[in-house]
DNA sequence: ATCACAATACTTTTT
DNA sequence: GTATTGTGAT
């Protein structure tokens, strides 16, 4: 089969695996993406499996659809012709949420609500219990309520044993009543109801299972609690699984990704084939052997041993600037020197950052300098005012209910329509037994409505009016057509004045639903929801790419920059305390180094200015941690080459060995210097370690990971 | 009562 | 530099 002759023996034996639960362990650039893809294609094309019977999750849109892309073509297809299913998880739940809404508590004309929105829920929430938004943050409130809705805590369960968590508990359950009330779901619910759903109703999971036995995941250390559950619900008891995961690449912890479920996948499955790939395709092996000298200070993790057919390359240069400024000029400057000696494109760099903010400095520079660049993600497209603004609308029309978009909507541009009206407008709703959407729908019909004073009526049924005329169109016209009509009864326009830019972006979006013409204003709303704004700016521009560290997962580069090497960027100051949190700053770190193919940059700054204030910084401890003898540039000698060598010394032999082999069987005799004697009931060989499980004659029975436990084996 | 403008406070990463 | 809140003018 030639599908398989671009595989190296071990991507062939990942793609090759016989149907079951197969779990790829991944290094950087070893085209672990590429094994997902070929597995598919060799499904369908070897194995005959209908491709309808395929469904691959994905984290990202752009990952989906770039799979999606290259499976077609591999298979031949187009997309037209019954591909198999690929998705995020959240769209995909999304999906089947909108199918079976009959048997939920919502229509399936439910809206998706963003960070912002879920953040003005908790605002409101506050606001309503009396407490001051500079003593217990909303955003912190809902990190805590999302967290809680993980891990599958309703809001009566949520404990309670602080001020904080007292309060955090009441803003939950109101949330929770405002989220039902406005036909809302927030990101947590499209994996939580379908939990719940499956649970309730063991028939629709079963036909889901059905419909989907084929599953393939990618980036799978990046799954949360709920996600996994969700895979193990539509996996089933033996499924044909294939899973793809790097642990060291593992940098979503913070919303709620656990890299242990690579663990928890084998023990669910003990019949796993687990099929490890190191060698790299992208990076020159100096490259890789800094990546390797940052993530081995690791503890607790396997080390793998990353090598390439490329060469040693360039080494790294380190940098030094004296301020953000002066860091963003070098890069700069630098990306000039390498495109006039032809040594690489504009197109070829990327600049990658901790937070989106550092993008600022970097696009001044590039400004300055008269020069293109793209930017990803960052201060969202999507959460620009005026886009914002225009979704409001959007959403108001398709979901009358939605009360945080009427609230956005129905104040700007402003109409005469404050707090005061606003109240009038909520007392009349509840007195009337209605929403505020149905009081001024029947104002803008001229009907009178109890409890609205003179004063406030005439610009609230002009609005109801409006809000009507529009509702009444929304299916007769293209989605584009609506929008126009809304933006020209807005005269939105004049309002933006002569914000040219703002109203490009307005523009930009109708383009957008323009793409959604077909499809309509659900799958419109739900795309501008789900999709983080990666891939809307132009693709085919000859410029460098700025985006943050977390952004540049799954992508690569010949040239990388890495800028704000300081303590306190990067690792950030916010991880600090934890030395988890801290563990993530360096895999984050480990990402960005591993993006690179020919060339790293990494530079940092002597001066920050952090809002306002302009403060001295230390270097950062990753660039201690880089091997010297790889590195060029004025801020090698921050470690004599002696203190270098003591480090590497004690990185390696700090080493556990890796168990290539069982040491240890049921039946054994062994000892623990704490807890004593005792017989081995179960022994498993793990990735990274034997795990072992014990029954002690003192304690009982104990699971124990072998290089840890200190065993000894008593001879029978 | 509403709105524009000024003062104030806050910034990790994102589906 | 930006979201949110506060204040004064209309």
């Amino acid at each position: 089969m030639d599908l398989l002759s671009d595989l190296n023996p071990q991507q062939r034996e990942a793609v090759t695996a016989s149907p079951g639960p197969v779990l790829v362990l991944a290094g950087p650039g070893s085209g672990k993406t590429r094994v997902l893809i070929y597995r598919l294609a060799y499904l369908v094309q070897e194995l005959q499996i209908p491709a309808g019977e395929i469904l691959a999750l994905t984290f990202t849109n752009k990952a989906a659809r770039e799979m999606e892309g290259r499976a077609l073509s591999l298979l031949e297809r187009s997309p037209s012709t019954g591909g198999p299913r690929l998705g995020t998880f959240h769209s995909t739940f999304a999906r089947i949420l909108r199918i079976e809404a009959d048997r939920l508590p919502f229509t399936r004309d439910f809206v998706i609500f963003d960070d912002a929105d879920q953040l003005a829920l908790v605002r409101q929430a506050l606001k309503e219990l009396n407490q001051d938004p500079k003593q217990v943050q909303p955003r912190r409130v809902l990190a805590s309520i999302s967290r809680a809705k993980n891990e599958l805590i309703e809001p009566q369960a949520f404990s309670s044993d602080t001020y904080f968590t007292e309060i955090t508990r009441r803003v939950y359950e109101r949330y929770q009543q405002y989220l039902r009330t406005n036909n809302a779901l927030d990101f947590d619910d499209l994996l939580l109801l379908p939990i719940r759903l499956f649970h309730e109703h063991p028939g629709t999971l079963e036909t889901y299972r059905r419909r989907y036995p084929h599953l393939l995941v990618d980036e799978f250390q990046d799954t949360n609690t709920a996600q996994y559950t969700l895979l193990r619900m539509l996996a089933g008891a033996d499924p044909d699984l294939f899973v793809v995961a790097d642990p060291d690449q593992s940098i979503y912890r913070w919303r709620g990704a656990d890299y242990r479920n690579v663990q928890l996948l084998r023990k669910d499955y003990s019949n796993l084939v687990t099929i490890l790939l190191e060698q790299n395709y992208r990076s020159t092996q100096t490259i890789l052997d800094a990546a390797m000298a940052v993530i081995d200070r690791q503890p607790d993790r396997q080390r793998k041993q990353l090598f390439t057919e490329r060469g040693s390359g360039a080494r790294i240069l380190v940098h030094e600037a004296y301020d953000q400024d002066e860091e963003a000029q070098f890069v700069v400057e630098k990306i000039s020197m390498f495109t006039l000696s032809g040594e690489a494109e504009p197109g070829d760099c990327a600049i990658m950052y901790r937070t989106n903010a550092q993008s600022r400095a970097i696009e001044e520079a590039f400004l300055r300098a008269g020069l293109p660049y793209r930017l990803v993600g960052a201060q969202r497209f999507y959460g620009r005012k005026e886009v914002k603004d225009l979704i409001a609308y959007m959403r108001l029309i398709h979901n009358p209910a939605d009360q945080v978009s009427l609230m956005r909507a129905i104040r700007t541009p402003p109409r005469g329509i404050g707090d005061k009206t606003l109240e009038a407008l909520r007392v009349a709703a509840d007195q009337a037994e209605a929403t505020p959407v149905d009081i001024l729908l029947s104002l803008g019909r001229g009907e009178e409505v109890a409890g609205i004073p003179a004063r406030s009526r005439a610009s609230l049924s002009r609005f109801g009016a409006l809000l009507d005329g529009w509702i009444e169109i929304k299916d007769q016209v293209v989605l584009e057509s609506l929008i126009d009509r809304v933006l020209e009864q807005l005269e939105y326009r004049a309002y933006l004045g002569d914000a040219e830019d703002r109203w490009a972006n307005v523009m930009e979006l109708r383009g957008v639903a323009q793409e959604f013409s077909e499809l309509g204003l659900v799958e419109f709303l739900q795309q501008v929801a789900l999709v983080s704004d990666q891939d809307t700016l132009t693709e085919n521009l000859n410029a460098p790419t700025l985006l943050t560290l977390h952004a540049a997962k799954g992508l690569e580069f010949p040239i990388v920059f890495i800028v704000g090497l300081d303590e306190g960027e990067l690792p950030h100051f916010r991880s600090q305390d934890d030395p988890e949190a801290m563990a993530e700053e360096r895999r984050l770190f480990y990402v960005g180094l591993t993006r690179a193919q020919d060339r790293v940059i990494l530079l940092r700054a002597f001066r920050r200015r952090a809002r306002g204030v302009s403060t001295l910084t230390d270097p950062s401890r990753f660039l201690d941690d880089l091997p010297a003898d790889r590195l060029e540039g004025d801020l090698i000698g921050v470690r004599t080459p002696a203190q270098d060598e003591y480090f590497r010394e004690t990185r390696w032999q700090s080493r556990v060995p890796v168990p290539t082999q069982a040491r240890y069987q049921a039946g054994m005799h062994v000892t623990h210097p704490q807890f004593g004697e005792g017989v081995v009931l179960e022994a498993q060989l793990g990735y990274d370690d034997e795990e072992v499980t014990v029954n002690f004659e003192e304690v009982g029975i104990k699971h124990l990971v072998a290089s840890m436990a200190g065993l000894q084996i008593e001879d029978p």
